[in-house]
DNA sequence: CCGCAAACGCTACAGATGTAGCATTAGGCA
DNA sequence: TGCCTAATGCTACATCTGTAGCGTTTGCGG
């Protein structure tokens, strides 16, 4: 997504700095506060163009729609390099990770549902979302290893098979299906990740 | 959904025969030419009237959004009572079960893939996809029910649970983050779905 | 400090969404 | 058959999306 802010890379250099970089700050401030007041329904590209002072067709070429803003705007805000628990047991590691996960889709406003819901319409979104936890997958990865290394998981565990058994039905519940949530989501799907790992059905 | 047709009940009697069934058919065919020849984007508001010949007005006042369009074609189109495979094994149940919804969302195009981004925009679409899919699993049970009838399953196991840990996994790689389809993606997470089932983690 | 062109501002246009108000047609009951 | 009104048709309007063309500003290397 890094390459949002470059619309044409053709022929001569182009020019990250002065008023480009002034444009892209006052652009996803005006993002962050309209999705904070009212969720991703408010952010439209002429609310975003009005708020921030840029105009409405800038915004369209270096971000082409929604989706776009959303995509850079979190790349902008994922500085933080995640590490993925360490408790001791893979049950309770991947518990952990599920907490998280109900945390980062239950608040409001949820910058992940506002790009599931983007990412249906905008290619930019889709990619950011999916590098996103495609990333976060690679990183929890060791928690695989070390319950391997226990002897709790099978030696030839494929480490984001577990993750995703474990997760995805926390997406499928609270992002697909808006199921209304039973408080032990985590812990029930978090078995089924720990279920699998350790092998023999 | 099955209200999509009826605009206003607050006095007299409702119409459902004549005109008023033969504008819903010609709609509802509409977009299922329109979903056939263009996937979901095809599906506009406006190319929806244009091509039933219903007007564009009575299109926003019976159907709402196309999601509202999207929710009354699944439910005109699921006459089929669906029942659950019974293969003899739960591990097989779930593999047979995980096919179908592979099949389904791969097909081209796919109205569950439609309705999935509809949702996101429209509540009638999400009150269908969800309605949908409950019924399902609801049907579905009895193959979490053989199981421990056979001691393949624990005996406090809940049915839904085990069949969402064997299937969210399939709309998570395949609609949330389109992920490239490994082949054996039924398998894979029927296995957790077997595995939690089975207990002892 | 000067010139090139990247980046931005502006206007205009086309299409889709969604709503409001009123006119017209036709279902269904007496 | 005729009345009542549900349902549809029609016009008008407002907003958002997205693109095209052209003029203007300004970053930045020489």
């Amino acid at each position: 997504m890094s390459d949002a802010q470059v619309p044409s890379a053709l022929s001569g250099k182009s020019r990250p700095g002065g008023r480009t970089a002034r444009t892209r700050e006052r652009v996803l401030d005006a993002v962050a506060s309209l999705l904070l007041e009212g969720g991703y329904d408010a952010v439209t590209m002429d609310a975003v163009a009005a708020r921030s002072g840029v105009h409405r067709t800038t915004v369209y070429r270096r971000w082409r729609d929604t989706g776009g803003l959303l995509a850079d705007s979190l790349d902008a805000a994922r500085e933080h390099p995640w590490e993925p628990p360490d408790t001791g047991s893979l049950l309770d590691d991947l518990l952990a990770i599920n907490r998280q996960i109900v945390a980062a889709l239950t608040q409001e406003p949820s910058i992940t549902r506002a790009l599931v819901a983007a990412s249906f319409r905008s290619p930019a979104a889709a990619h950011a979302l999916r590098s996103f936890w495609e990333n976060r997958y690679a990183r929890a990865a060791v928690a695989v290893q070390r319950a391997v290394g226990r002897g709790e998981a099978m030696e030839n565990i494929d480490a984001r098979t577990v993750l995703i058994a474990s997760s995805a039905p926390i997406f499928y519940e609270l992002v697909l299906m808006r199921s209304p949530m039973p408080e032990d989501i985590a812990e029930r799907y978090a078995r089924a990740g720990a279920a699998l790992a350790a092998g023999r059905p």
